[in-house]
DNA sequence: CATGAATGAGCATTCATTCAT
DNA sequence: AATGAATGAATGCTCATTCAT
């Protein structure tokens, strides 16, 4: 940059988030530095600390755009199904989709989530925060509906999330060549069914 | 310390090490300095240096260390069980029982392998290492044997693996207050039944 | 400094050079480090790091300054006379005036030389770089064609060489008390005029 | 080393100071360090604070024993000499071979007369310290004796001494590939009588 | 809005030295 | 005479942050 550029605050922002997600994807939170984030856009590590108060409220805001990104991508897909069985199954696909789809987003997520702390230093993957929740609370709705409903068994809606959840994060860790996208999220979706049906 | 104590070689490395696990634990592994690990345990920093060639090392030491006690823990109660239902039940109460009792433990496990990366810059949460292997292959071979003695129904052992590691570390963001562990550990053992059934 | 003085980035080096300078004098490089020079102009550590990318950057700077230096004083009379011989004895006397003018450069430049090693572990004064040469280049060119015009009988202009730049550098070692530098300075040129005719 | 070998002082010390004449000209003053010099003869680093009081005092004793080592080659082949010319003769070749037969001897003592300082902080290379000037005495004895005989004429022994030894001392920066050994001492020898005939 | 010079605290590591055994 | 555990100070370096321009 050479002759100074000017851009809104909001696209600059959008911008560092953008750049800070493939830092981290690339070379993990620890070594993710401001200057790094900077560099990695041609701008001057000033410039982040202008537009935000600090690297916790970087991490924070870049946190909240990926968590809105995947629920937007999935909630989309979610809500055009009727039946809460047919919800509960495009959740799952449309959880693993996106993972197998933003690889360097669920990265970039989980290097946030696994390291970053609150101002109380309690680590955001063992406290609730808006950021995080999004996703649990669709599926917890559409599992106690589904109950409610009668349309699964009398299970806790609670446990079979966790367990759903955790069949979905599992796959980042496995899904290289071990595991095929499809036909991991078919059988998921199999053994799913059997515990709700 | 003013007066010097002298211990033999391995007792020190082992208070080093929970030193390490009760810091990690405390304040993160980003916080997570070799100083403070020294002064938690008042000895100097130069020391851990001495015992050990430097912080991956302690880093990977530890998580050696974690995954031993966890494996022996669960291993020496599924040992005891004949069939292979029984084990997988027991895999999954072991576990869980594990992870209620030395949570200190897990959330230092959690930290390290979220953080620490290969020589290469790979993730150890991407990568199969020795160090973390160990509690998948236990897993795994139950559910390979029980399907093949026709105990378990047609399932994709690798798949129902993920599964169950899933439903295993989720409880450890949710048993606090929202889920109690013997609930818990009932509900995720019946779902599974109806998984392998 | 409480309040930050901000400087230009190459009047700031040159500055750091200078007090690297002073302090490879005063202590020797063994003993110099880059916050000792940072303190002698009351900069911080850091910036030193900032505008070097690491003591060995910095070291290699301060070398190119002080040969460039002696390089100018000398050539600048050197070039003035026209004959070898005025060369040869212009050279001689220059070399001589720059160690009693500028004792401090020609003592940081020894600290240097005979500390810093290259990447490859390769002590500086039993290599040839750009850094050193310099003044090699100049006496040699002058003794070259001295013997090729006939103005020295047949010498080797390398091993006259070697004998001249250690008539040089010996003087730094003993024209303290023991000897004067003009009378040294007359002495060492009769004796070489002796040696060339 | 596994059954403690006991030997006795003396011949410690020398073991030593051999290693640390290794290990100096291996990788120089500056990353030469107490455990190295240990490691590289299998003993403690304990064992050297036991023998010498203390880095200076292993470097000091070191640098006597190389200075010691030459001065006794060197002097053997001078004393069989009758003339003055003769003995000058005789010191420039035994000094250049010893140079060539021992280039360790000699790096070795570089990096110490360039890097160690006295306790008041002055350089061994400015300072007139015992360990050094057994060499210098020798040939300023010869020079002195050779003008005292008019075997040489009217010449400065004190200068003629600085050129010698400059000649000497510069012959190990060069005698690589571009300076024969016997070629260079041939024409240094040659040069010299010119100056002192 | 943007830069980049500057700070100061903190970190991993190295090292000479001490000392109980 | 010899070891090796232990210290504490020091070092080069990194980094988030500040601030004059």
């Amino acid at each position: 940059m050479n002759s100074r550029d000017y851009i809104e605050t909001d696209e600059r922002k959008k911008q560092i988030i953008n750049s800070a997600i493939s830092v981290l994807t690339e070379i993990g939170y620890v070594k993710t530095t401001l200057s790094k984030i900077a560099q990695n856009i041609n701008i001057s590590t000033g410039l982040i600390s202008y537009h935000f108060s600090g690297k916790e409220d970087l991490m924070q805001n870049t946190l909240r755009y990926l968590v809105l990104e995947e629920r937007a991508f999935i909630q989309e897909r979610v809500e055009k199904e009727k039946s809460n069985m047919n919800k509960l199954i495009t959740y799952i696909k449309a959880s693993l989709a996106y993972q197998a789809a933003y690889r360097d987003n669920n990265i970039a997520l989980l290097e946030i989530v696994f390291n970053a702390r609150t101002p109380e230093n309690i680590p955001y993957y063992l406290v609730d925060i808006d950021e995080k929740d999004a996703l649990d609370d669709l599926l917890d709705e559409i599992l106690r509906n589904g109950v409610s409903a009668k349309e699964f068994v009398d299970i806790d809606p609670k446990v079979i999330a966790v367990i759903v959840r955790g069949a979905v994060s599992g796959s980042i860790l496995k899904t290289n060549d071990e595991l095929n996208l499809e036909a991991y999220t078919e059988k998921v979706i199999k053994s799913v069914k059997r515990m709700v049906n």
